[in-house]
RNA sequence: GGGCCUGUGGCUUAGCCUGGAUAGAGCGCCGGGCUUCUAACCCGGAUGUCGAGGGUUCGAAUCCCUCCAGGCCCGCCA
């Protein structure tokens, strides 16, 4: 309702100035939109700013499209008011159950995350990737998308032979308890380790590769067994995350089905191909200057060739395919966006992120210098556990337990969501197990405190009269969230989502310091309720689409 | 050496794409607030040459150029 407002007021804006662009933004303090449009015009009209916003506000006012705005100048901006009746009529839709979803759309969009290689556990690193992967994919079903959420399995990489390798010649211990996922870790670390002390065996692991491209069974049956043990791990991991995928996609299906043969075949017959043993793209007109190797001169693909024929079944199967990949990924990502373009076919939009390292520097499965998502999870929930004992120590231990889970995955998921995927961060054992303000428990207390007062009042009937301004900016803030959705969804930055609901906590923290609700009487105590009722509604939805719990009591 | 990203109070960070009203938060620090709807909270205060320099503009954290610092990439790895 309020994208429709702001649309009618950009277009009378343009037709009143006679400008195709027209700058309309949020107004702060000062308006609920605001333009500065007065300022290019003085240049043309010559005429004072001040002067040109006044009679712009004169000629909006007189139009028929913006009754129910207010709209004032103030020296040279341009400010527009809702009148309290919009505000009212859109808080009602926000107390219903599903408030901030966007009406269905049509095109079907495909999104890639984690994707990590099965060589290890997941560790803090690769969890970025999940957890904005997933509040993107939440964020799209959210605004009304057919989406479906795949893992990109790289189960032919050297990386997996070397696992295998590894399986066959080193002397295993089992450890108890040990998941499949670090069990291969531990064998990948130390296959590594030996390789380096007897390089002549890395002919081993190269004839492994030979093999499972040529699709020998038995070396094919002892990569997938590797990988699948690995990938149950990460499934337990995800789940813990609150990510699900609706699909993991084997690479090597793409060698098996003959799509990495034909997008080869297709590209061997362009003009930027050349063919000196290797197969390989000159992109220079790209503005790439490395060359783009696709097949080895034995004959066996590279990554890049698979995940040329992955995308072109990704692009001809849906109409928007987004990729979430670290920031190493960035140029193979560009050539593989080029490439897709010179093929003549749907190229992914591609969210990169910055790294994750470890104070004393970045993480290396290979090296075994990595925090695991498990650890990770283990030790945040420890300290939730401590921390809810402590204030509800009257609750049974099973649903202290329940609440201590859900707030370190809020604690967890916030901490990544809420910076912007360019920053590169260094993980911080004490932020992460902070669950005070700008952290997902603080939004998951507010939405605890709304619901307790609700509880409290039991039936009453809704009705919306906003009495001051604590009511109405909290009133402001909730009729923003169907715009912040399509927000996230435009721009693909989740962190916009993160950043809206803590504003909309503070906000209802005030609110709630400051005028009491229970104590209130009449329509004033209806109203206040409404206003609760729309907030635990709003805070529900926005931390289910930022896949944290929103918990009544905590 | 080349390319991409980042640089905002002691620390973490929003804003930058699309220039505009006093640069917005949190942590930490100082001072206040629990017989009152959950104090995982609230209120007040101190703390900023927006990495440096130049340019464009009526106006620059935001656009352009140069430089500095950090991260990532530049493989017949994935």
């Amino acid at each position: 309702m309020l994208c429709t407002l702001y649309h009618t007021i950009e277009t009378t804006l343009r037709e009143v100035t006679g400008q195709d662009e027209v700058f309309l933004g949020e107004g702060g303090e000062h308006a609920d939109l605001a333009s500065t449009v007065a300022f290019g015009l003085a240049k043309i009209r010559k005429k004072a700013p001040a002067e040109i916003a006044r009679e712009l506000a004169a000629s909006l006012a007189t139009r028929e499209e913006m009754r129910e705005i207010n709209v004032e100048a103030l020296g040279p901006y341009l400010n527009f008011h809702f009148r309290r009746e919009i505000i009212e009529r859109a808080l009602q839709e926000a107390t219903r159950p599903g408030y901030g979803s966007l009406s269905p759309r049509s095109e079907r969009v495909v999104l890639e995350h984690t994707s990590a290689n099965p060589n290890g556990p997941l560790h803090v690193g690769h969890i970025r990737n999940t957890i904005l992967g997933d509040t993107l994919a939440r964020s799209f079903r959210k605004a009304g998308y057919p989406l479906e959420v795949q893992y990109y399995v790289n189960d032919m990489g050297r990386q997996i032979a070397i696992v295998v390798w590894g399986f066959n010649t080193i002397a295993d211990t089992p450890v108890p308890g040990e998941k499949g996922d670090h069990h291969v870790a531990r064998i990948y670390i130390a296959a590594n380790r030996e390789l380096e002390a007897r390089p002549e065996c890395v002919a081993e692991v190269d004839r492994l590769m030979q093999l499972v491209e040529k699709g020998d069974p038995a070396t094919v049956l002892l990569f997938r067994e590797a990988v699948t043990e690995c990938l149950e791990g990460f499934r337990e991991t995800l789940q813990r995350l609150g990510a699900r995928h609706d699909r993991f996609v084997w690479e090597s299906d793409f060698i098996r089905n003959g799509d990495t043969d034909r997008v080869l075949a297709k590209i061997s017959h362009m003009p930027e191909c050349k063919n000196d043993g290797k197969l390989w793209l000159d992109l220079s007109s790209c503005g790439f200057e490395k060359e783009y190797v696709l097949r080895r001169s034995d004959g066996t693909s590279v990554y890049a060739a698979r995940d040329l024929a992955y995308h072109t079944w990704k692009g001809r199967n849906f109409d928007r395919v987004i990729d979430v990949l670290g920031a190493d990924h960035k140029l193979i990502g560009a050539q593989l966006i080029a490439t897709m373009g010179l093929l003549g076919e749907r190229a992914p939009e591609i969210v990169h992120f910055e790294f994750v390292s470890l104070p004393e520097g970045s993480m290396s499965t290979r090296a075994g210098k990595f925090v695991s998502a498990d650890e990770l999870l283990d030790e945040v929930t420890r300290r939730a556990m401590e921390e809810v004992t402590a204030r509800r120590p009257e609750l049974p231990e099973t649903e202290r337990q329940e609440i201590a889970r859900s707030v370190a995955l809020a604690a967890i998921r916030y901490d990544i969501v809420r910076i912007s995927p360019e920053k590169s961060t260094v993980f911080d054992w004490k932020e992460a197990l902070d669950f005070e303000r700008q952290s997902g428990p603080y939004i998951q207390y507010a939405h605890a405190r709304a619901c307790s007062i609700l509880e409290k009042a039991g039936e009453f009937e809704e009705c919306v009269i906003l009495e001051n301004e604590h009511e109405m900016a909290l009133a402001r803030q909730i009729i923003r969230f169907p715009m912040v959705i399509e927000s996230v969804v435009r721009e693909l930055k989740p962190h916009l989502l993160a950043g809206y609901a803590r504003e909309l906590a503070d906000l209802f923290n005030a609110f709630y310091h400051f005028e009491p609700v229970l104590k209130s009487e009449g329509l004033t105590r209806r109203s206040r309720l409404t206003l609760v009722k729309a907030t635990r509604n709003t805070l529900a939805e926005a931390l289910q689409t930022l896949g944290i719990d929103a918990l009544s009591t905590m």
